[in-house]
DNA sequence: GAAAATTGTAAGGTATGCCTAACATTTTGT
DNA sequence: ACAAAATGTTAGGCATACCTTACAATTTTC
């Protein structure tokens, strides 16, 4: 049975998952820097990660994502990806604005909102282009 | 500087405001019912709201909205009149899964959001009606 | 006009999520 | 290699927002 993530853990998973696609290693003060928060709170956030076997790292050793822990990201990702192309290009936000939303919004929607809201954006496009 | 409410006060004040619209009065249990929290914690969140004086109330006497506070509540109630309607009537959502979202969604959705949905959703019913 | 039922409050507890300060470990630079 | 700098962790604190339990006040009912 698994329980559903906090908004601050799924940030995190996001965070750490961007920056390993985009640069293979994260470290904690990447993440810091990124979200805005102290060390010692990333360390907090990957202990409960590890914790629901999201992650697996040691005391000083490197951040290592499990399957299920890209499982969860992605997912994530997927949602912050669609809402802000709907912000950004259906409802006209500038990317910022757009982006910020989209964070927010992302850990609140039901599934079935998402899905719905994919095919609007696809479909609106499509007819509008 | 008046700081922004959390999403837990605006939910309180969400239901406090509908209430009074329909019934003049309020009672802490029926917040508690609403909102599915304990009678305590309702009052707990009275008090916080009558510290920002959104409302008055004493002990045990009934609950006031200042105008303050109705300001507050119907910002909040728009918010979740127009989200509700664009799951509703454009994404095509039931109207109990429109809610939720809705719900979740006005405590996070900037003010320049809301105000560019507002345009869509109204730009988009004449569209297509 | 009490006793019973309902409603409201206070006190004390839990979990999350953040912080700072101090200390541990690792990495860097020479 | 080793001192200095950077990074990571721990400990202890704070605020929010819930909870339960016990008690206080009010309302209902007979």
């Amino acid at each position: 049975m698994k329980e559903k993530l906090t908004s601050s853990l799924e940030d995190y998973l996001e965070v750490i998952c961007n920056y390993i696609d985009k640069n293979k290693i994260v470290r904690a003060i990447d993440i810091s820097k990124e979200l805005n928060v102290s060390r010692a709170s990333v360390t907090e956030a990957l202990k409960k990660l590890a914790n629901k076997k999201l992650l697996i790292y040691d005391r000083y050793g490197s951040i290592i994502m499990t399957e299920e822990g890209f499982k969860e990201a992605r997912n994530v990702v997927a949602r912050h990806t669609t809402l802000q192309k709907f912000f950004e290009e259906i409802i006209g936000l500038d990317k910022t604005e757009a982006s910020q939303n989209a964070c927010r919004i992302e850990h609140v929607i039901s599934e079935q909102a998402f899905n719905k809201i994919v095919e609007f954006v696809e479909k609106y496009l499509q007819d509008n282009k």
